[in-house]
DNA sequence: CTAAGTTTTTTCCAACTGGTCAAAATTCAG
DNA sequence: CTGAATTTTGACCAGTTGGAAAAAACTTAG
């Protein structure tokens, strides 16, 4: 369970065909457009998480190329050769993130019961709080910030997805097996309190003091987390 | 329920005598410190008005000063006559900020029942989230970057504070009132699910769509928590 | 009204920003 | 080993940034 580092090599490495070939097109005044070579694969990729580690601490505006460039141990004009705009290391970095992001949620299965299903997605979430730490906080400094650049996205992807699990928690109330209310708020409720551990890392750390600082608050988090929701979805025996 | 402009009226006047005089002091390369005179006064609460909107939605390295000064409609320099660095600024929107911050933890009763004075703190956030939502934004930004200007804050007051009130929960606990849990993080879920509505604000109401966009939704959000909350905090009577 | 004090504007600056370009260094296919 | 393609570097640029300085404009107490 390694929380730093190294961890959004599998995000970071799905930037969907489309997206290399432009880039790839983008990046190299020259004319064709070929096969990336494997080094700017792999330049690529240390860009990539270098951008990561700045973007997600600074958010767009705040986070300047030397910055990336030099955390991912190149010249500032090298790593334009591979990106050639800003923009463009940051559309990479939130098209890979939305996938990531709303896999757990789309593992929710209709066919399953509702409180092994909703456990386990909260479970997946405060993993990914736990080891994509930075991930989270990208995605939050978009948000904060009105998500100028994936508002699309959001408007379609997202919702749609939402939509769909919205109905699946519907039909469970509908069967009695978990306690009418809200699905839409009850979804934004598990992202609120699992991404909280990420985005908030700093504060979560100074309240629990240094005794309670191992990865075992992810544990208790977990166990709290488990609870409140288990006992507050459980349906209450028809009257009253 | 004005939940627009004007609203850090209260955040921002009240400083701290304290900070009034170093403000003052560095503001005016003249020697003596005077008590702030009339348009001092209004000036400084513009400036720090406009700066809000401006830090809460970029954070502190993303806002520009050319930026506050066109939103508080004077130039840079004039602006910084009234605040003689970028820092200063924001120092003083944080320090206001935590004061309100924390008020409504601090409003949390021992002396009262745990049901209502948990339903009345998860409503004064969320009214908080609703009213300020400049507010909750640039908390979370100085979060997201690990809260480096305010980190000694936290570590002192916001900690002294929650440690208390956990010990009130416990207290709650042990006379079989409210769930045994934990009640650090029982605490970090409803900041999180509160605040979430002012952080998330794009998310959400992509999410909801065109047609839940009202104010309405936070009455909404009110009724899912309450239920969350109130039903995932009953004690079970002792056995099993 | 006037002079001292306050506020605002104009001009300026050095450092930093995102980004360009051509030359140099390196890699790699044949 | 060689020549073409790729990668890296150094020098550079125009625009922006936080901020300084000083003079001009405005308030206000007496």
């Amino acid at each position: 369970m390694p929380a730093t580092k190294k961890s959004s090599a599998d995000l970071t490495a799905a930037p969907k065909r489309q997206h290399k070939a432009e880039a790839k097109a983008a990046a190299h005044p020259h004319g064709k457009v070929r096969p990336l070579t494997r080094i700017q694969r792999e330049k690529q990729d240390v860009i990539l998480e270098a951008a990561l580690e700045v973007f997600s601490m600074h958010g767009f505006r705040g986070a300047t190329i030397d910055q990336i460039a030099e955390v991912a141990g190149m010249s500032k004009p090298n790593l334009l050769y591979y990106f050639p705009r800003k923009e463009e290391i940051h559309r990479r970095l939130m098209a890979a993130l939305l996938e990531t992001w709303l896999a757990p949620l789309k593992e929710m299965d209709a066919t399953g019961d509702p409180f092994p299903e909703i456990r386990s997605y909260i479970r997946r979430k405060l993993e990914m709080a736990r080891d994509y730490p930075r991930e989270s906080r990208l995605f939050a400094n978009e948000m904060l910030q009105g998500a100028p650049r994936i508002i699309e996205m959001i408007e379609l992807d997202l919702k749609n997805l939402v939509d769909e699990k919205a109905q699946v928690l519907l039909g469970w109330m509908d069967e009695g097996k978990l306690a009418r209310t809200d699905p839409y708020h009850l979804i934004f409720s598990i992202w609120a309190t699992t991404q909280h551990y990420a985005d908030f890392d700093v504060q979560v750390r100074a309240v629990l003091g240094p005794s309670r600082n191992g990865e075992g608050r992810f544990e208790d988090a977990a166990r709290y987390l488990e609870q409140l929701f288990m006992h507050g979805l459980t349906p209450k025996p028809a009257g009253r």
